[in-house]
DNA sequence: GTTCGTGCAAATACTTTGCAAGTCG
DNA sequence: CGACTTGCAAAGTATTTGCACGAAC
């Protein structure tokens, strides 16, 4: 895995940047997490390897990786954003429960082959797709049909 | 288009919420802005007709519009968090460039079916999907394919 | 009349920035 | 060495909260 680390490395490199151990230490961080890490986490993981690192370069160092595609952000909601490697190739797309935030992952065969249609057909590149579905999962969608049984019975 | 407006307010009431003036026109807004607004946004349009509603009102009515499914919350890269009414037929789903920000609407039909197959297989209700592809555009492509044969051409 | 919602101001959380000192190439 | 990065502290934004007053049902 320590591979994808370097060849981030290399990449940042060719783009010009230069490579620093805070930000060598951020993606050896995000990789090995093999999943989503929001700022803190990311802060107090790099920060066990080496503790003055500051908040401020993480947030340096995430945009700047934003900007490059190596890695992803993304926002769910009820969670502070999240960060993961664009190489991941575990699951991204996640459906979240409206109202008690239960987070579940999705096949991602069902998008198809979306990915190349939109390549093609919008001449993007390099694209990386982040998917959210919010809707109320069972447990929930049972709770608020009681609730309005409940609250209509009331207003009789 | 009122006539969604007075729909989601009866919804209000259904799940046992008080309709207000600033809910319902925090609604209206929304309805008739037909795309994405941010905080901001949202505030100044209401605060026109109601001008000492507060910006409290509208993070905590937001929220509970959030939680009922009659808004959506977007994220995109470079943009403060944008919401929309969940009613709303247009399109949502955006390409957006890593690098310079540009955004574009993508079509529809590409998702197929994807819709109706995640509310079967994972049993969520009331979905509403918000889809990000967030890549290179063709501009910025080249530039960067420019970028670098100059840095590589500086290293020789 | 009660309960829920609002406005205001203050508190909190989150993110960005300026700058001197340090580091990579 | 020179340009790019960092750490720190401070500034700037964004969001949430407590509470007394007011409004909806």
């Amino acid at each position: 895995m320590d591979i994808t680390v370097e060849a981030s490395n290399e990449l940042l490199r060719k783009l010009g940047y230069r490579l620093t151990p805070q930000r060598s230490m951020i993606l050896h961080v995000l990789t090995e997490a093999n999943g989503h890490l929001n700022i803190e986490q990311i802060t107090k993981r790099v920060q066990q390897r080496y503790p003055n690192v500051s908040l401020s370069t993480v947030y340096r160092t995430l945009e700047l990786l934003k900007t490059t595609g190596l890695v992803r952000e993304s926002h769910l909601p009820g969670q502070a954003p999240s960060y993961e490697t664009a190489t991941n190739d575990t699951q991204h797309h996640h459906l979240v429960c409206r109202r008690c935030h239960a987070i579940q992952h999705m096949d991602e065969t069902l998008l198809g082959n979306l990915h190349e249609c939109l390549q093609e057909q919008y001449h993007f590149h390099h694209l990386t797709l982040d998917l959210v579905a919010v809707g109320y999962c069972n447990v929930c969608w049972q709770t608020i049909q009681e609730e309005q049984h409940t609250s209509q019975d009331n207003s009789q």
